[in-house]
DNA sequence: CTGAAATAATTCGAATACGAACTATTCGCG
DNA sequence: CGCGAATAGTTCGTATTCGAATTATTTCAG
């Protein structure tokens, strides 16, 4: 009668589906997808990364991120460079252009930032740490890793 | 500086696909994809629903049903038939195979099953609750509602 | 130093996943 | 009653999403 953990799974299913949500509308604002916006912002924050190191740090497929990067690199969004070290892998950068797409993304018409924004406020801080030690704790099970 | 916003995003997003690739091993194992999955048991808790509210109950919209059902339909799992109220609406049901898939997937191999098992007997019931209710506050706040 | 194993990325096929456009039917206001 | 608005599903086009197969390159054991 698993009724606890299901309804856990229920409710990260519909967070997750808020976000995504919130995420999709800054994205098509600005005529890009979810997985196009998530991935200019992570290049934002780490220049200079391979593709496959990109897709674990998303936790994708590398095809699926190999796709999507060849969708922003026609888009003239991200730049895709071989690597000086190795000629099998490849490295990307976001571009001017892709530096511009991603700041009117994430302009002060964000809902997704105003929404985190006010999660923060709301929620006490030991709350916010809480939350995050337990949804910790049930990954690491799920992972059958402890 | 949404730190801990885009910490406890990240952490939903791996808490989904922690369950998403349980599921997957259980789909796969017998022959179907995910959803399909999700949708033979959330039928088998609730018969006889439209289309659309099915749609609406999984958070997806109506036209990823509409083609999921369609592949179940074709594949025998699930009985499509129009409604006897409303012209315009289809109810849905399981059919025997479909119950029986069912069961092979959740049967005492379930990895998910296990792990959700793991989840409710290594958390405290209050670790639980107190879990589920700062997502359920997270969630009100994401959907702009509160 | 060389061939087999491993690794990086791409390609392929099938199934989501969405919004928009469309068809058929029902609702509801005047 | 009767017609415009709303609703239930389907279809379409594009973009994920995955695993498996493939290609190119690197690593490493003997």
């Amino acid at each position: 009668m698993e009724t606890f953990g299901r309804e856990m799974m229920y409710s990260v299913f519909r967070i997750r589906k808020a976000l995504y949500t919130l995420i999709r509308e800054d994205a098509t604002r600005v005529g890009i997808t979810e997985l196009q916006l998530i991935i200019l912002y992570t290049l934002s924050k780490k220049d200079n990364i391979r593709l496959n190191d990109l897709a674990e740090k998303l936790n994708m497929s590398n095809s699926t991120i190999s796709g999507t990067i060849e969708r922003l690199v026609s888009a003239e969004l991200v730049i895709r460079k071989p690597s000086k070290e190795d000629r099998r892998a490849v490295t990307l950068h976001l571009s001017e252009k892709g530096k511009e797409k991603l700041q009117e993304a994430f302009n002060d018409e964000s809902l997704l930032l105003q929404r985190l924004q006010k999660v923060e406020t709301t929620l006490a801080k030991e709350e916010i740490e809480t939350l995050l030690a337990l949804q910790q704790k049930v990954r690491t099970i799920l992972l059958g890793e402890e």
